[in-house]
DNA sequence: TTTGGCATGTAATCCGTTACATGATTAG
DNA sequence: CTAATCATGTAACGGATTACATGCCAAA
């Protein structure tokens, strides 16, 4: 089977978001990274073919134009990437491979000591906190202010926050046990 | 960057969990499938040629031997792929790549209607709650008898408890949020 | 003027899955 | 007897990252 990649829906997704005004390759993935990435990425590597084929296909249309005065070639959803869009959003999303370094290491444990995955722990902590407290500003900001995000969008910050907040209790916890087991030894 | 493949640490951490007993490549299969499936998996396509590879770099040991009449080739840990996986476990974990479909789904929502999103979120809610009560099981189960869980291996069936529970409790609040606009609308 | 950001792309490479291929053994 | 499971591998393919390559424009 096949695993079809996402990338294309990616592209359509967010040209979709954009509508009024068309986005290029290098527009597209900024998007990506500014606000999908703690979920999503995507490389040039792939970006740029991908609007080539897809514009072969008339998923998509190519425009070049001068916006201020540099050349950029910007795309626009055609109907047929509409449909096709619409039709990914319904199938059920795949639940990607689990890959996870820090609890693998976590269930090896016993094979090196218990601060070293103490460090670990409040490394990934860290990370965790400052991204949840992120979403969770973001969150604020845009309730306050009418900010162009979506309820839709609106929910996914809110599965960071309470994931990141899950996560952040799960790691105290843990290094509290760690640290238990470090003195009783 | 070639960003170095975590498999071969993986055949050496489930190598020295084992100790004792050898294990052939069908059984590190068998082993990852059972335990850590719900954060790891390989496929035979990487464990075979890694094996093969391990012991030619001396880091692990290959021995054939008839496990009741059926022939196998079981591995053991040698001293070097030991330092090998020391040096690795302590190494900050790398924070894969993330790639969540259904939250990808979700943040296109305005692309299609809150019906379809209700059924995705409801199906990974069923698919998370049913992991995170395995695990609770599996804890549970592990502290009344003297199973041969590591407290290290406990920590990470807390980790899955506490991140389905956190989904579970947002997937929830998401549905009865798009139910809403449902109604409204 | 030179650094940094805008902008577009390609080639090499790697990681990993899937499909294929084969065969022995055991339980029903 | 035959289906399932044990057991070991290889080949093809595809997805994705990284490195490389190029060049323009604006600001310092």
């Amino acid at each position: 089977m096949a695993r079809t990649s996402s990338t294309p829906f990616v592209i359509l997704g967010i040209l979709g978001l954009s509508e009024a005004k068309p986005l290029s390759g290098y527009d597209i993935k900024q998007v990506i990274d500014s606000t999908i990435s703690h979920f999503w990425s995507e490389s040039y590597g792939q970006i740029y073919p991908m609007l080539k084929q897809m514009t072969g296909d008339k998923l998509i249309r190519a425009r070049t134009v001068k916006d201020s005065g540099r050349r950029k070639v910007v795309y626009t959803l055609m109907p047929k990437g509409r449909k096709s869009l619409s039709a990914w959003m319904e199938k059920a999303p795949e639940i990607g491979p689990a890959r996870d370094e820090l609890i693998l290491k976590l269930f090896f444990g016993s094979q090196t000591g218990a601060p070293v995955l103490i460090r670990h722990l409040e490394r990934h902590r860290e990370r965790f906190k400052a991204v949840g407290e992120q979403y969770a500003a973001w969150l604020k900001q845009s309730e306050g202010q009418s900010e162009k995000l979506t309820p839709y969008q609106q929910m996914t910050l809110r599965a960071g926050v309470a994931m990141s907040t899950a996560f952040v209790q799960w790691a105290d916890e843990s290094v509290a046990t760690l640290q238990e087991m470090e003195n009783e030894k």
